[in-house]
DNA sequence: ATTAGCACTCGGAAATGGTGAGTGCTAATA
DNA sequence: TATTAGCACTCACCATTTCCGAGTGCTAAT
């Protein structure tokens, strides 16, 4: 048993994850032994595979089948090993071509790059849209139904909609809802919505409103507007996961879509991914998450400016192309970056 | 071979499907025989069930196995032998809570039904929004984003919006906005949507505006605004169709996850229910779908007034507990048709 | 330090045999 | 005539066995 993996112990270990990677078979020592590259007999590199079980790098489902990688090893693989590939061109292009946001809405639009790094990774796509909270008021507009019934619209500068019908009580006259956005528009100008909310607590508590019901109903109306709730995540290309030949198992997957479906859980994981700038990787166990055994996720921040928005990525077993997803998504979370600055 | 179903086939026959709903497993003579209220020997239930079989009701999967309905039977089932239940009171309740729309984002209530619909089956659920088209307009209002980009919302009567960011090429007056919306909000007033659809290609073409750019401009905007694709899917519960006994097979599954992630057979299903009023319901192959062998949908229309609006409903198998989904499916259409009613 | 050789292990596929649920047919019965 | 008891037969399913080969660890030779 060695503490130090040698140049040679970390090609054959290589050779093995990037084996196991395409054929999601245990690796046995003649395979590598004849993987061009390295010439050695399947003794030695026996020897080899036997110290890097030792150090936790691979694990034999029995014994007499060959290794399988552990997270550990892909841990160090990601971190140390791979080079990430450029990623190809074609890739790009679709990439481009799949994330043109012009003009739609961006819930859509994020959708849509979630399906496209399904797609294109052939695993699972995942975004968590930027929080409404985050962003800047532009605007509150209210719009009379029938009846005694509003809608109101709040606008963020990012162009992201809330709407939100309200019950009045009794019928409003049209021009006190002009009045009313325009109180609420002076007000609230260029504050987050975060900010937002507690503005209008504050002013809810002035003397000032207590003797004017107009502007009261306004912060009233406002407020309700606001919303309670404010992540979305969209998953795409779930389907993809049952092609994974570590998926036939059908609890396991079971557990995987009811995951997916609650996304309660997945969203605190993607909250802790939004902490670290750029590219992330949680590989099995990392996640802390039962659901997760077995299968790695691989994000991107999306920001403006310095401005954290959101994160992107990928999920997928362990045994995952990583230096074929890792730039994926890296361009990806850039491009949506760059198409999110211009609004 | 008979050609008439006598008053005790049917009971037997009965006994099967409902046997069979319970257990998905091939049912014995023995097992009918044994079924409280009619007492016959195997044997004579075994001369009936060969008869039922000729009549192509039932089909043996070997020799020694026991029979199992077809669709065929289902379909019997369902219009001649199946009282449907009333709907339990818990179950009304469950319902009426969860079905609140009340203030809510009308996609976000359908979704919530959606759910709630797989939950309370416990297989999957499926709501068809209605379309936008069908919908009367309402409202326009364009605000004005930074640089020469405008924001353009469209309000319907029912509460419904579409947002879309419109690229105008040049800065727009907040004075021309608000004259802009003038224009066309009196201009499409009561129309639907596919109204207005037509009345904006028509004024286009008109004299008097080929002197009035902002009017041109205003037409092309709300144009822009008009949704493309109008129609919206919420399947919910995915997930339970895993613990379904048929689905153990994964070639089966992964053909039913994708034919639920791309929609677009789905849809064209759904249009078609939603030709007929009131429940609905297509047995495995009547849907004519390939990868709905096995499976069968009951929906309802919800409406209001005299206008179908969407259909909403629940897939499962075959073997589906009809008698207590149907009269879920028929209240929730009902239930969705009065809240949407109030609006 | 590397490698050839060899005995050994163990999962997986294929072959085998027994079990029982279920059937169809026939002849006896009410 | 309709029903039923009886019986031979079928066949999926399960457990057991056998066999094969990929892969291992160890030892001795290079």
């Amino acid at each position: 048993m060695r503490d130090k993996l040698t140049e040679r112990s970390k090609q054959i270990l290589e050779a093995i994850i990037e084996d196991y990677i395409v054929t999601a078979e245990p690796v046995g020592s003649r395979t590598v032994s004849r993987s061009h590259g390295l010439s050695l007999s399947p003794a030695t590199v026996r020897n080899v595979m036997a110290d890097l079980e030792d150090m936790g790098f691979l694990a034999s489902p029995h014994t007499s089948a060959g290794r399988v990688p552990t997270d550990k090893a892909y841990r160090f693989y990601v971190d140390s090993l791979l080079e990430v590939r450029t990623i190809a061109q074609g890739e790009q292009d679709e990439i481009l071509k799949r994330c043109n946001m012009a003009g739609r809405d961006l819930g859509e639009a994020l959708k849509e790059t979630s399906r496209m790094l399904s797609s294109l990774s052939h695993y699972t796509g995942i975004v968590l849209a930027p929080r409404f909270t985050a962003n800047v008021f532009r605007h509150i507009e209210f719009i009379k139904l029938g009846g005694s019934r509003l809608l109101a619209i709040l606008v963020s500068r990012n162009g992201t909609v809330q709407n939100k019908i309200i019950e009045t009580g009794d019928e409003m006259r049209p021009a006190d809802l002009v009045k009313m956005s325009n109180y609420l528009n002076h007000l609230l100008k260029g504050l987050t919505i975060a900010q937002v909310k507690e503005k209008i607590i504050g002013e809810m508590k002035s003397d000032k409103i207590k003797y004017d019901t107009l502007m009261a109903k306004a912060l009233e109306y406002s407020q309700q507007t606001l919303p309670e709730s404010d992540s979305e995540v969209f998953i795409e290309g779930q389907a993809n996961i049952l092609e994974q030949p570590e998926f036939t198992d059908v609890t396991r997957m079971k557990d995987i879509f009811r995951a997916f479906e609650e996304k309660g859980q997945l969203l605190s994981l993607l909250d802790r991914c939004m902490e670290a700038q750029g590219v992330n990787i949680y590989i099995g166990a990392e996640a802390h998450l039962s659901q997760m055994v077995g299968m790695s996720l691989i994000t991107a921040t999306y920001m403006t400016g310095r401005n954290t928005l959101g994160v992107l990525g990928v999920i997928g077993p362990t045994r995952m192309g990583y230096a074929k997803v890792i730039p994926i998504v890296d361009y990806t979370a850039k491009l949506v970056s760059r198409l999110l600055e211009l609004e």
